[in-house]
DNA sequence: CCATTTTTTTACCAAATGGTAAATGCTTTC
DNA sequence: GAAAGCATTTACCATTTGGTAAAAAAATGG
C-alpha cells in the first residue's frame, strides 16, 4: 500500500483520514503471467495500479495476429479509462507479461471516492492523464531497421528487456521473434 | 463558409444570431501546397476548419528524418488542440499537402465564443474530439509488409491516394518513395 | 532432481526492401 | 511553348527480414 500511498501524493495533499479513505476503497489482488486485467470486447470496470511487474496493451488485427502496442510497468494506473469512464466496450487487452502484485478500484469505489475525499478528483485527473500519455507515447519508427528499433527500445525501456518475454518485445517492435533473436547476437 | 456551418449545426443547435456571431469570429484564408498551417517549436494560436485540401501532420525523428504521423482532408479541424488550450510549444508541424482553402478561428475569437454563445463549449467539445480522435487513428501496422501497408491505406483513405504526393505517403507507411513506386506497379 | 513445457537461439533459403543513380513524366511559370 | 523545377518510375545490387524447421537453453511443476 505505501507504493501507491506514494504514488498519489506527488499529485495532491491528502491528510492521514483521506489517505484512510482511499485505502478503504481499493482491494490488493495480483495475476500470474499471461492473466488479463482486461479484455476487449468486456465493459471495464476497475482501475489497477502496478505494484510490481509489468503489463501490456495489444489488440487483434484483421488477419488475427497480436499487436502489441504498450507496456506499462510498476508504480503506474493502468485502465482502458476512456471505455472505463464511458461505460464503452474496450478494443484492446491489457494482459500481464509477468506475474503481478496490484492495487485494484473497482468501479463504484472509484466514483466513490470523487464524493468522499475533497481534491481526489484533482489528483485522479493528474493521475489518469499521466495513465493515458504513457499508453500513448510513441512506438517504434515504422521507417526504422528491424536493429534500430530495437536499439531504442533497449534505450526508452531499459528496463523491461530482462523481465518481459522475448515474444512479446518482438511483437512491439513489429519483427518475428526468430528474427529479433538474430539481431541481439549481431548487436554484441 | 455553408461548409463550416453545416459542419458545426452535426453538433449542436444554434440560431441565425448565434450563427452570425460565429461567422463574425472567423477568417478565411488560403495555404499553398507546402506551407504550414502550424510548426513545432511555436505555440499554436489557431484552430482551422479545412474547406478544401489536405493536411498531414508530421515531425522529425532524431536522425532528422521527417515521420508523417497523419492525414486530415477537407470538412476537419486542424489543430494541435492540446498545445493550442495550454500555451505550449507544439512538437509537430502542420503542413498543406495540396493547396488548402480554410476557415480560421484566432484564439481570441475561439475563447470570445465560449462566452458569446450559449452552447458553443458543448459542440466545440464535441469538435474537438472528433479532431482529435482523427489524429490518433491508428497508423500502418509495423508487421505487415509495405505492400499490405499500402493496400490497408488505400483502403482506409481511398481519397487521398491520387491527391498527396507520393513522397508524404511513403513516409507515413515507412518505406522509401521508390519501393513505394514499385508496389505499385506490381500490385497492378 | 527429473520430466515437461516454454522460451530463445540457430540455420538455411526465398522474398522484400533500401541505397544509389538515372530516366521519364508532369506542372508551373514566364 | 520552352525551360525549370517537382514528382514518379526504373534498374541494379547489397542487405535485411520472413518462413520453416529444428536444436539448445531455461523455467516450471511435480
Amino acid at each position: 500500500m505505501k507504493e501507491l500511498i506514494n504514488y498519489i501524493l506527488q499529485f495532491g495533499q491528502l491528510d492521514k483520514q483521506q489517505i484512510d479513505l482511499v485505502m478503504n476503497n481499493v482491494v490488493e489482488s495480483s495475476l500470474h503471467k499471461g492473466e488479463h486485467f482486461s479484455e476487449a470486447g468486456k465493459v471495464p470496470k476497475q482501475v489497477g495500479f502496478i505494484v510490481d511487474g509489468v503489463i501490456r496493451g495489444y489488440y487483434h488485427h484483421n488477419n488475427g495476429e497480436e499487436i502489441t502496442r504498450c507496456f506499462i510497468s510498476e508504480n503506474s494506473l493502468v485502465a482502458d479509462y476512456v471505455n472505463f469512464e464511458a461505460n464503452t466496450v474496450s478494443a484492446e487487452y491489457l494482459q500481464a507479461c509477468t506475474d503481478c502484485r496490484l492495487i485494484i478500484f473497482p468501479k463504484d469505489n472509484w466514483e466513490e471516492l470523487s464524493r468522499a475525499v475533497a481534491g481526489w478528483d484533482n489528483i485522479k485527473n493528474k493521475m489518469v492523464q499521466i495513465c493515458m500519455y504513457q499508453k500513448s507515447r510513441k512506438g517504434p519508427v515504422i521507417s526504422q531497421d528491424a536493429t534500430t528499433r530495437y536499439r531504442e527500445f533497449m534505450e526508452n525501456y531499459p528496463s523491461l528487456i530482462n523481465r518481459v518475454p522475448l515474444a512479446y518485445i518482438a511483437s512491439y517492435l513489429g519483427v518475428t521473434q526468430q528474427s529479433l533473436s538474430r539481431i541481439r547476437r549481431n548487436i554484441r
